[in-house]
RNA sequence: GGCCCGUUCGUCUAGCGGUUAGGACGCCGGCCUCUCACGCCGGUAACAGGGGUUCAAAUCCCCUACGGGUCACCA
């Protein structure tokens, strides 16, 4: 039976790059009638932590992707072939690796880290390619007792065979790597603790993995493991490595990026100090600015962002679920960047990834990450849904991420703002984000002396104030206001004057109740906002007065 | 720098010796319109370069250029 698996390491949230690598691996096994698995790889002591591994578990959920086995999360987890942590499994890699030294091809060596970099740095100056020089080897074994007995920190590495390795790829063919390419390289860390390699290895072969799916940044990697399962004597997996996931600007995506995008904007703006609100002190601050692999935590990247007033990208699949995508939408953008059906087909669910999803398809070439075609299918997909259906996820959206709103409005306002923005949005935020000024206090609202409220307030005979002026008491009269009885009134009144042009008095209203020039349809946008707040808005929008002066 | 991988419209891709090189997103133009969107109609745009192989090459081979990955007691 196929068996595939996904191996992050606990150290922060799921990267876009890893959910596609999980993705594929779950496809393969669903098409292919196997098991899916998941196994945490935490053997790095310094970086793990288990609230960091909580965080992807909830992002492969939440994109549809279910493990058979692994950690238990809602119904996915479970399985006998566990336990998943690697930092759980210590005595199993401790047996194989026995078998290694017992062997004589795996051996201790003491240099220490400090000694290492010497030699790195070395061996850089000279221009030449440093490989381990298996000094530790010709250790004679009363030496290598006696360093023991003293207790020194050691390391054991593996005697690479000298012989060239292949490594047969299901997306990219066959690689060939000569002999003396490769060092002997670490297996256990001096804290006792399998390097990954060697975890890996061990753990693919006792869960029964056949297929290993993973981004090419692993290919390097592959002979060492070819290496290690042929000296263990263990099966081969098919290998297929996928390409990586860019930028649009050709850059690797990563999670730096965020703090990449600030960095610029404060010294585009000539920052010195961090600006008040955003809960960073001065020194975590010029730390920060001057060391680039330093992060902001979540909130204060947010704040930043917020106070810099620039967008922040999103890179971790959390973050496109905060943006507002479905996450069937991100699925399957995801599955067609580096996967096709090899027909015109783009638009696709689960089920049809599944049933067409095969390692031939997979494509060798690395790919740029297209914001404005995910928010295309996006919006494609919010479409198609019925009314009832944008609303409850619209309602759902709004409970996790905008509360104001359900505060706010009653169960049928929302509903009211739920269809009067569902032609129109691409993103679950987008009514949000365009609908601040449904959730401000009418005494909130201001009008910014800009060019599109001057137009619609001060330009033209009558002008935008002496519409509003004139239009005022026909509201305040109305009896039934909603968006049905609006319309006709609006629109009579607009036929007596306005020359029967909607605009001319739709737009001052729009800019009156909301302070700026774009809001859903204005008649929806008043049944929302309820004839009090409407006429207070226009009410102070008439005393504030732009100075028609200046325009 | 060594080793490895890659290269079709701006982007994601289809193509697996013979096609007017197809689709999608974007972009441009037009229509619709109470704003922004949406929608509709139309359009622009690619085989990195050079050598081979072949009757025939985007498709096969080699070289160059460019891009990327990797060279840890991280995974």
């Amino acid at each position: 039976m196929i068996r595939t698996r996904f191996a992050p390491s606990p150290t922060g949230d799921l990267h876009v790059g890893g959910a596609r690598s999980a993705l594929f691996c779950w496809a393969f096994a669903r098409h292919e009638a196997g098991r899916f698995l998941l196994r945490i790889e935490d053997t790095d002591q310094k970086r793990s932590s288990a609230a960091a591994g909580l965080g992807f578990l909830e992002a492969l959920d939440w994109l549809g992707i279910d493990w058979d086995e692994g950690p238990e999360h809602g119904t996915s987890g479970g399985g006998n072939t566990g336990p998943y942590f690697q930092s759980q499994r210590l005595e199993i890699y401790q047996a194989q690796m026995q078998r290694l030294i017992d062997a004589g091809v795996a051996y201790r060596a003491f240099e220490t880290p400090e000694e290492l970099a010497q030699a790195r740095a070395g061996a850089r100056q000279r221009k030449e390619a440093y490989r381990y020089d298996r000094a530790a080897l010709s250790l004679d074994a009363d030496t290598v007792q006696q360093y023991l007995d003293e207790g020194r920190p050691h390391v054991i590495r593996f005697k690479v065979p000298d012989e060239p390795v292949v490594v047969v790829d299901a997306v990219l063919g066959e690689v060939r790597i000569e002999a003396g390419e490769l060092e002997d390289f670490v297996i256990r860390k001096a804290d006792g603790f399998p390097t990954y390699h060697f975890a890996v290895v061990v753990d693919d072969q006792s869960m029964g993995v056949t297929h290993v799916l993973r981004g090419q940044e692993h290919l390097a990697n592959t002979p060492k493991h070819v290496l290690l399962q042929q000296a263990l004597g263990y099966d081969t997996p098919v290998y297929a490595h996928v390409s990586l996931i860019f930028n649009p600007d050709g850059s690797k995506m990563s999670k730096r990026d965020k703090d990449k995008a600030l960095r610029a904007a404060v010294r585009e703006r000539g920052l010195d100090a961090p600006p008040a609100g955003c809960g960073i002190d001065t020194d975590a601050w010029s730390s920060w600015l001057s060391d680039k692999t330093t992060q902001l935590g979540h909130e204060q990247a947010e704040a930043l962002a917020g106070v810099l007033d620039i967008e922040l990208p999103e890179i971790n699949v959390s973050d496109f679920r905060r943006a507002g995508y479905l996450p069937e939408v991100l699925l399957n953008y995801l599955a067609l960047l580096g996967w096709s059906p090899g027909d015109d087909r783009e638009q696709f669910d689960k089920a049809f990834l599944v049933e067409h999803f095969s390692l031939d398809r997979i494509v060798k070439s690395p790919a740029k990450f297209d914001r404005a075609k995910l928010k295309a299918f996006n919006l494609d997909a919010i479409q198609a849904m019925d009314a009832d259906a944008f609303t409850t996820r619209l309602r759902a959206f709004a409970q996790q991420f905008e509360g104001a709103f359900l505060e706010a409005m009653t169960p049928e306002q929302f509903e009211t703002f739920a269809g009067a923005n569902h032609e129109r949005c691409k993103t679950l935020t987008d009514p949000f984000d365009q609908g601040r000024f449904f959730v401000m206090a009418d005494d909130e609202i201001t009008w910014p002396d800009v060019k599109g409220l001057r137009k619609a307030l001060c330009k033209g005979d009558p002008t935008g104030y002496e519409r509003l002026e004139a239009i005022r008491p026909m509201l305040e009269g109305l009896s039934d206001w909603s968006a049905a009885s609006l319309e006709s009134a609006i629109g009579d009144w607009a036929k007596s004057n306005c020359e029967g042009n909607l605009g001319r008095i739709a737009q001052p209203l729009r800019v009156a109740v909301s302070g700026g020039t774009v809001s859903p349809p204005i008649f929806d946008t008043l049944e929302i906002l309820g004839q009090a707040a409407v006429l207070r808005r226009i009410e102070r929008c008439l005393a504030h007065q732009l100075n028609t002066a200046t325009s």
